[in-house]
DNA sequence: CCTGGAGTTGTCCTA
DNA sequence: TTAGGACAACTCCAG
């Protein structure tokens, strides 16, 4: 028997059930389809994630060759593509990785529906997520909208969690049908080419994937906990698009890290890490829960918050020129490598939502477009916590003083002066708030206000005030 | 149904 | 210089 397997975000062979399911049956047909347009497609991709994924396709497709098989890439409607495919390939049944996200999952069932009714057979299978988002409940059966207790139950839940290896072997069918050339999909930037920092930056595909993890594990998870917040140190594990793509599991990684630390003085260190997966589960389950989160604040009464419309100083934010720097290095990091620090991600949250009091959903739409490890509910979920309006958000009065957080998280500028070079010549103690830096010391780093730098483009202090009085005009509120 | 502790990531002012 | 408390009120969630 024959068997297709339709890769979405699970581009890998190791640790991906329904690839293994299929192998053990029989033949595969290993396809992957481009949605895009039509009526219940999901969120068109944004540019890094296009690029990011031209790279994991050529990838997943050198890998299905290396062992004999081949990857069928086809564009347009799943449930037509998969339809013609089966009948050409004589295959009875098609299985897929389940996706989460409102208009993906919507979907996934009206293509098992549609299937189903050709009297194809349809097998799902979970490769994305530690834990479903409906596996994990209160105890009252509700939805949980706080983080700690989640997290609590998450990890009871899945204790021993182990991930399947890559098949021994990808038996291929009699034929192979025809497949799209990746080339002719136009997922690459051209005219201009904007992809040289990208890739500078990253290698997408499961190898890299797994390289990283090994690397990470291999020493800095056990200081993830002091230096994560350090931007300027390579202290995170940088596995975020390959998560959000599959080209690794969660699964996988839970697996390498508990079993690597099990009963050592060091599993709580690594533990610090595994935390981080679990918001990444979180979002998704609020996401499923409350799935008007992409265009809807989950708190009601942020619908009245006065936000400004100004499209300058929008701009000045995505393009990295607020005069503050280290929000500057955040954006520009983000311009430049289609990634940004999570601590800067923050911080330039908290600053276009508070200091420019402009709604979070253009924030949103910018990461969207520029983050190769954009995630919808990521992305709308942290989004929402920052401005205030999410699940288990942060207090009205936490506002991020950018300078503070500068001083703070990069007390030696190493991060700023990479992204914000035309300061690298200010001193530490002038670094995060050159406009206080006396004409002297400005002169002789080289730096003109207004002509190499800006000037801060509103001053904190008022900006804050001026959050905290539109927060409180909202009704609910003293 | 009621109760009470708790809630990712802060800042600012005062003593 | 540093430490502690204020900053709203609310909702969530377990017991």
């Amino acid at each position: 028997m024959t068997t297709l397997v339709w890769f979405r975000q699970d581009l890998r062979l190791a640790g991906n059930p329904a690839l293994a399911a299929a192998c053990r049956a029989g033949a595969v047909v290993p396809v992957f389809i481009l949605e895009e347009g039509g009526e219940g497609a999901p969120r068109r991709l944004g540019g890094a994630l296009r690029w990011w994924l031209a790279g994991s396709l050529a990838a997943l497709s050198n890998e299905l060759a290396a062992r004999g098989a081949r990857l069928i890439l086809r564009r347009g409607d799943p449930a037509a593509v998969l339809g013609e495919l089966a009948a050409a390939t004589k295959a009875t049944s098609v299985h897929w990785n389940r996706r989460y996200d409102p208009a993906g999952a919507a979907r996934d069932g009206d293509v098992e529906q549609a299937l189903t009714g050709r009297g194809l057979e349809v097998e799902t299978f979970n490769a994305g997520l530690l834990a479903e988002p409906w596996e994990i409940s209160t105890g009252s059966g509700r939805p949980y909208q706080v983080f700690k207790p989640f997290w609590v139950a998450l990890r009871n839940r899945i204790a021993g969690v182990v991930a399947e290896a890559a098949p021994p072997a990808i038996p291929a069918p009699e034929r192979w049908p025809e497949s799209d050339a990746l080339d002719a999909w136009g997922l690459l930037p051209t005219r201009p080419d904007w992809a040289g920092g990208l890739r500078a930056a990253w290698v997408p595909g499961e190898a890299a994937a797994q390289a990283l993890l090994a690397a990470f594990l291999d020493g800095p998870i056990l200081d993830y906990q002091d230096r994560r917040d350090l931007p300027g140190e390579a202290a995170t594990a940088r596995l975020s698009p390959h998560l959000h793509w599959g080209e690794i599991g969660p699964r996988q990684i839970w697996a390498a890290a508990t079993g690597r630390f099990a009963g050592s003085g060091d599993a709580e260190r690594a533990g610090a890490f595994l935390r981080q997966l679990a918001w990444r589960e979180f979002c998704c389950h609020l996401l499923h829960h409350f799935p008007r989160l992409p265009d809807a604040n989950l708190q009601a009464k942020f619908d009245a918050m006065a936000w400004t419309d100004d499209a300058e100083a929008l701009a000045a934010w995505q393009r990295g020129q607020t005069g503050y720097p280290i929000v500057d290095a955040g954006m520009r990091e983000l311009w430049a490598t289609g990634w940004m620090h999570n601590r800067v991600r923050m911080v330039v949250a908290s600053f276009l939502t508070k200091h420019l009091l402009i709604h979070w959903r253009h924030g949103e739409a910018w990461f969207w477009d520029t983050l190769v490890d954009a995630d919808l509910a990521n992305n709308v979920a942290n989004w929402q916590w920052v401005a205030g309006c999410g699940a288990d958000a942060a207090p009205f009065f936490r506002i991020f003083n950018p300078v503070l957080q500068g001083q703070k998280f990069d007390p030696h500028g190493a991060y700023v002066r990479r992204w914000v070079p035309e300061l690298a010549g200010l001193d530490d103690g002038h670094l995060h708030e050159p406009w206080r830096a006396p004409p002297m010391v400005l002169r002789a780093a080289g730096v003109t206000l207004g002509r190499d730098y800006p000037p801060p483009m509103v001053d904190h202090k008022r900006a804050r005030q001026r959050a905290l009085d539109a927060l409180h005009a909202l009704p609910g509120t003293a």
